[in-house]
DNA sequence: AATCAGCACTCAGCGCCAAGGAGTGCTGAC
DNA sequence: GTCAGCACTCCTTGGCGCTGAGTGCTGATT
């Protein structure tokens, strides 16, 4: 059976409509509204087909047709036009950009809450997990008399803090002849940093020989594993179509929950930069969110951050509109982060 | 009319009933399963009286009854008798504790997802928002050639990390001198730092003023205003009688990102530490939450930082089991905080 | 005066059934 | 190949009556 141009434009209306409307859609409607210039039964006959194809099925006898996974995909991969964000909107996101550009964390959470509010889906904002990330340097900023902050910064510009207690704090300037003897280390020695060097350091300091075995012990710990996630729009699942049943609203929220699920879903594997890509339905391989569409891309958070951003949607989605408020914040985050930033 | 024993004994078999059943408990129910020793029809009058009082009502004629927020109040003001933890949660708590103690924000995540799992609502944790402290000291730490981070450390220990950028940033050393001068003037100043340290400091420094400049108005712009909540187990909200009703959830979750919102509600104000508060239902002015019950606490989240620790549940929750998982959280972080820590 | 058995009454919930309507597949004519 | 017409399917909706739980009231008993 082929696919033949008219095939694909009924596949089109019905995926447009139930886009729309939320109801399956039959052969009737179709013949109404998209003027294709053939009756309803020749539709029905089409529609036959390209069920038999996987492309289109129907929740039970006598109702009209529904997308399958495989027909939205051929959708987005083949039919689907990007439509372009008003001006309002585009403004609107790189204002709210450029105001927290300077706290990493801010950026996240508002670039997340902003995705939600223009796409009305739930939105998700996190820092690419940076594999093989290696420690720079380090810093050592005192607290109070028996703790400080230890301020990590890796090749990648990821900043984290690390909090390390000793009884006796020394004062600034050492803190710093500290921090410069063993950045030597790190620079010197990479990622084969290891207990010598920490032995080394320990007997130079010998005063502090317990606070440089913490914070040499806390290096090789290594930092966040997972880093945060910034959630938003949460509440625009329970609108899904689909999910007026809460338990399988729950079954999505309590995925959401688990931050490695989410980390291995959101990582990028096509390798390509700000590439958008779509996991549509049961594409992704976890079974509570079969019903459940992401779409995703890589993006620049500042600072040589790489970051990912992505919409989280019912597999009925506005896919068009999803894509361009993405497309469009990452070319945002970029264009301000340029600006700002310089080349 | 007057409240005597037996009535107080009714309600208090009424609230047991309904917190346990989740159905409305009629005269009957408890002429047989609570031994009073009077029958069903005295009991009937009894409740009608206990109904005018406002304590309980009716859904429905022809229904068992239900409590209502002042009967709930009455409730664990005057008849709860607190609930003892089994050993391995607790002991599970305190292990969690231990080994989050060294980053704030894991503690914070996973004291919230312990929260939520041994209680079965969801649970929250926020950092209380120091209103009145004051910054202690910065520190400059290089991130690459246009970019570092100001580390800054508050009078309550409040660590906070600000990007900034300029053009040419000095070496180490001369950061260090910077950040030392820097904090000369806030030691002196305190609050009344101004624009005036600004400019000698960014004189004394003339090669990097700019980023002398920059660093003094992040600091003037102060850290950050809401600090972050870590929540666990929302998908428990599904689950609260009254919410399968996705409507009803979807004003919760809304109502649940709004930090702002969340953060009145979480604040101390009954002025005293570590003392659990019982917000009932529509005691909170929230609409959206009428329903919805909070019991929260401040803690001490180590090094000084106070963090607010709260479980939000149904308001027919098992308000006995939430309180003892919420004291005995407090307990162990003080526990494990004063261990690691030293007095 | 308090207690309580008995009774009439109310009302949500459930199952059942019939009507309505949307949509299909098939047939046969063009 | 197209399509009007038709019989058929099956979900949805609304009405109906039954059942069971629970109440308030009455009048007898202690």
């Amino acid at each position: 059976m082929n696919l033949n141009e008219r095939k694909i434009r009924i596949l089109e209306a019905i995926i447009t409509d139930y886009i729309k409307t939320g109801d399956p859609v039959g052969s009737r409607t179709i013949s109404k509204k998209y003027p294709l210039g053939i009756s309803s039964a020749t539709i029905r006959n089409e529609m036959s087909d390209l069920e038999e194809m996987g492309l289109i099925h129907q929740p039970h006898t006598s109702a009209g047709r529904v997308p399958s996974d495989k027909g939205y995909r051929l959708y987005v991969d083949r039919l689907m036009h990007k439509s372009r964000l008003p001006e309002n909107e585009s403004i609107f996101l790189r204002e709210l950009i450029a105001n927290n550009i300077s706290r990493i964390d801010y950026l996240m959470e508002q670039t997340a809450k902003a995705l939600a509010r223009l796409t009305n889906y739930a939105a998700v904002v996190t820092e690419a997990d940076g594999e093989d990330d290696r420690l720079k340097r380090i810093s050592l900023v005192p607290v109070d008399s028996r703790s400080l902050v230890m301020v990590s910064v890796t090749e990648n510009k990821k900043v984290d803090n690390t909090i390390i207690r000793a009884e006796n704090i020394p004062d600034i300037d050492e803190l710093n002849r500290i921090s410069s003897a063993i950045n030597e280390y790190i620079e010197f020695y990479g990622s084969e940093l290891n207990e010598y060097a920490a032995g080394v350091v320990a007997a130079e300091f010998e005063g502090s020989a317990e606070l440089v075995e913490k914070v040499f012990s806390a290096i090789f710990k290594g930092g966040r594993k997972n880093s945060g996630i910034y959630y938003s729009g949460v509440d625009h699942i329970l609108d899904y179509p689909g999910f007026s049943d809460v338990s399988k609203a729950k079954e999505v929220f309590s995925v959401l929950e688990q931050k490695d699920v989410l980390h291995r879903l959101l990582k990028n594997n096509s390798g390509n930069e700000n590439e958008v890509q779509i996991i549509i339905g049961g594409e992704n391989n976890i079974s509570q969110l079969r019903e459940i569409s992401i779409i995703k891309t890589s993006c620049n958070l500042g600072d040589g951050n790489a970051g990912i951003i992505g919409v989280i949607g019912p597999t009925r989605m506005n896919y068009s509109q999803a894509v361009s408020v993405i497309s469009e914040t990452v070319s945002s985050l970029n264009e301000v982060i340029k600006a700002l930033i310089g080349g």
